[in-house]
RNA sequence: GCGUCCGUAGCUCAGCUGGAUAGAGCAUCGCCCUUCUAAGGCGAGGGUCUCAGGUUCGAAUCCUGACGGGCGCACCA
């Protein structure tokens, strides 16, 4: 079981109360408080209590600091003005310490497994930066749901069926006919451009030219799409990100009959289309399902793909959906229940938009117009590291604004060099130091400080600080944590002397724990944490 | 118009299961390298938490309503 530090000592607060009163105390939230002079951990049960027992919080806080403080395992509890604040005993933290630094987070398995889905591009060009938020967010809550212990797979759906394939057919077709075969062509309006276009034109033409001069759109747009799904998967694996199963949309559509059966009930005829009644179920309207041509709209492929998803039987599935979709929620969930499915099992997060703006300007991606900024471009010009973490600084929901010049000019101020900086300078610590890793390791603490029991106190909360940001879906709840630890071990390092001082073990034991907080917690985004600057 | 996300320092954003003096980065201005990595530290200035009501011992946080902005409102994906 991983066991976060606040909730062992919550444990045994509420324990201890709960023996000596008539009130239950379910558990004790402890909260770290804004100054650490108000002790290492800080509770106000206090005030929630005052009407219940008709006292004041002041005097509820007296009382109990007294009790808490008998805690063998509590330097001290006092109660100011309504909080109690608590100071662990030196010993507790070494023993706490020690347990970290000898099995690390050791999590239990849930026993839940969480299909996970993310990106999802339409396979009809590269990924651009706006792809970039959910890739990477997808990533996280993969590493961060592992680490917990979910068992979580992964997938990429598809989109390879509908218009924009015949459309991707089209372009390539005509920028062959222009730039092979130097024949005179009209591009309609809404043609994908983009140099991959003319490279896989070009591909196609080698191998067989036939296919452009009898202009087989069919094939043409059935190679392109599998030669742009390998770009998407080549940009992705730059960023050590691999999906477990890619599904195709067109290959869900030989199940439609047998699955239109399922839901005839929620069906019906007008105009000759078939509509889905969803306002049955949540949605503001119905919606067309196949067309009066027969074609099945995308929500048909939709209903299709949830069904396959939830035949497979998860526990939870997460779909990571751009904010645009986000009209499209109660019609994916009205399917899912018309399936006979409980459509709670689905959570939907929408990554906001990513609004980005060139030298302070907004700049307006385009796709089929071929200004759009590749994710890869950027990943060159700010490598893997910087890219991951900027995109996990923000919440999903919180719209985003980058200004491409800036983002290209990340120096300095790129908050995961100053993360890496206080990794870096603990492991050349440990270089200089006389004594070893395992001296050190292996040392009891004798005369920690306020400060240096602070940090330490801090970089145990690393399992605690992932198990929020996972549950609330918040990346920034473990960027700003870390940013937050390297700035108290930064101020630290600043303030004290490390080597040849007569806390030295003191010092560089707390170091070494915030250096594997910090080792960890850049792991959760796939970045490794840096031995050297230099 | 409806839905949805949002509105906090000059800018970008934390803080939102109600609690101690509302925080950080960037930008601006000072100070600290004969001392372990200055890609660092310390300090200063900068706020009517959009507005108006309500709930309460207590509201940036919860509720209602305005106002302002992004996105969506397809038989496109």
């Amino acid at each position: 079981m991983l066991n976060h530090l606040s909730n062992i000592v919550a444990d045994m607060v509420s324990e201890k109360l709960n023996d000596i009163d008539g009130i239950v105390f379910n558990k004790i939230i402890l909260q770290k408080p804004k100054k650490p002079e108000f002790g290492h951990f800080a509770t106000n049960f206090c005030f929630s209590l005052a009407k219940e027992m008709k006292k004041s919080p002041v005097h509820i806080a007296t009382e109990y600091a007294d009790i808490i403080s008998k805690l063998d395992f509590i330097e001290s509890a006092n109660a100011v003005s309504g909080f109690v604040n608590i100071f662990l005993k030196q010993e507790f933290l070494n023993e706490i310490s020690d347990d970290y630094l000898k099995n690390g987070f050791q999590a239990e398995k849930k026993n839940k497994k969480i299909l996970l889905e993310y990106i999802s591009a339409n396979p009809t060009g590269p990924l651009h930066i706006g792809h970039a938020r959910g890739a990477i967010g997808g990533y996280y809550i993969q590493k961060c749901g592992s680490f917990l212990g979910y068992e979580i797979d992964t997938e990429y759906y598809v989109n390879d069926a509908g218009k924009q394939m015949d459309l991707l057919g089209l372009s390539v077709w005509l920028r062959a006919c222009e730039s092979i075969l130097s024949r005179e062509v009209e591009f309609p309006e809404d043609y994908y451009r983009g140099d991959y276009i003319l490279d896989i034109a070009n591909d196609i033409y080698e191998q067989d030219k036939n296919i452009i001069i009898n202009k087989d759109l069919k094939k043409i747009a059935d190679i392109a799409k599998s030669k742009v799904l390998d770009l998407i998967k080549n940009d992705l694996s730059k960023i050590d990100i691999h999906f477990d199963y890619f599904v195709s949309e067109k290959s869900l559509y030989a199940k439609w009959d047998d699955t239109e059966k399922i839901i005839k009930d929620y069906c019906y005829k007008k105009d000759g289309k078939l509509w889905l009644e969803t306002t049955k179920a949540s949605d503001e309207k119905d919606r067309v399902v196949v067309r009066e041509d027969g074609v099945p709209t995308y929500l048909a492929g939709d209903i299709l793909y949830h069904k396959n998803k939830f035949e497979r039987d998860y526990d939870t599935y997460i779909n990571i959906w751009g904010a645009d979709h986000h009209g499209y929620i109660n019609r994916v969930k009205s399917a899912i229940k018309f399936l006979g499915f409980n459509e709670e099992k689905l959570e939907i997060l929408l990554s906001q938009m990513v609004a980005l703006l060139k030298d302070g300007k907004p700049y307006k991606m385009s796709k089929r117009k071929g200004n759009f900024i590749l994710m890869e471009e950027v990943r060159e010009e700010i490598g893997n590291d910087a890219l991951k973490f900027i995109f996990l600084t923000k919440k999903f929901d919180t719209h985003l604004e980058f200004d491409i010049s800036k983002l290209k000019e990340q120096n300095s101020s790129n908050p995961i060099f100053y993360i890496n900086y206080a990794h870096a300078r603990i492991n050349s610590l440990l270089e200089k130091s006389q004594f070893s890793k395992k001296d050190i390791e292996n040392h009891n603490f004798q005369n920690l400080s306020q400060e240096s029991s602070n940090l330490l106190l801090f970089a145990l909360m690393l399992s605690e600080t992932i198990e929020n940001s996972f549950n609330q879906k918040a990346p920034n709840k473990l960027t700003d944590y870390l940013y937050e630890l390297s700035s108290l071990f930064h101020s630290f390092y600043n303030a004290n002397k490390f080597i040849d001082n007569e806390n030295e073990k003191d010092y560089l034991k707390v170091s070494i724990i915030v250096a594997n907080s910090i080792k960890i917690g850049l792991s959760m985004m796939g970045i490794e944490a840096k031995e050297k600057m230099y």
